[in-house]
DNA sequence: GCCAACGTTGGC
DNA sequence: GCCAACGTTGGC
């Protein structure tokens, strides 16, 4: 099993939107950055993907979603309606990828990006980088169990 | 293959 | 809204 995160701007797709309906498969389309799409291709069904809203009030790891469906070419790239469409892209050879996700959390509180900064697990993450644009990146289990411990720290406060 | 210009991302 | 950092594009 491997563990990712990835980002969004909770106006497009937030943890609430897989929270609202927890059975429901979303498909994750639109990524357009090719070391983003290369995790995609890398990524296995069961895997854990931590979501990070970006771009908005409380920035920070606001849940926790599953890989149900490995990467299949993104249906968006060949529709011309779409903003996400890409006229280089051809049916017999897509450019870019989408992967299905699934509910399997939402934290009590979102974790803020200065909480993920001071953990020594993400010293040299990328996410904590500045300048850093890669919307998909890879998480160790050590960072996981870092971000997991934090979520659940809350959890407890409130007992 | 270089690199300047441009568009986008994303924290603040 | 600002601006730094980055990826992509296109001329040469």
């Amino acid at each position: 099993m491997q563990y990712w995160l990835m980002k969004t701007e909770p106006d497009e797709c937030s943890i609430d939107d897989f929270a609202k309906t927890p059975a429901a498969v979303i498909r994750w389309d639109g990524v357009r950055n090719y070391q983003a799409r290369n995790f995609m291709q890398e990524m296995h069904i069961g895997d854990e993907v931590f979501i990070y809203h970006s771009s908005c009030a409380k920035i920070g790891v606001a849940g926790l979603v599953r890989v149900v469906r490995a990467a299949y070419p993104d249906p968006t790239q060949f529709d011309s309606a779409s903003t996400y469409f890409d006229s280089k892209s051809q049916p017999d050879k897509p450019r870019w990828v989408a992967v299905d996700l699934q509910y399997i959390r939402r934290f009590t509180e979102v974790i803020p990006l200065a909480a993920i900064k001071t953990m020594p697990a993400f010293t040299d993450h990328p996410l904590v980088a500045k300048g850093n644009r890669l919307s998909v990146v890879p998480i160790s289990s050590e960072q996981r169990e870092a971000l997991n411990q934090r979520a659940n720290r809350h959890k407890e406060d409130d007992v």
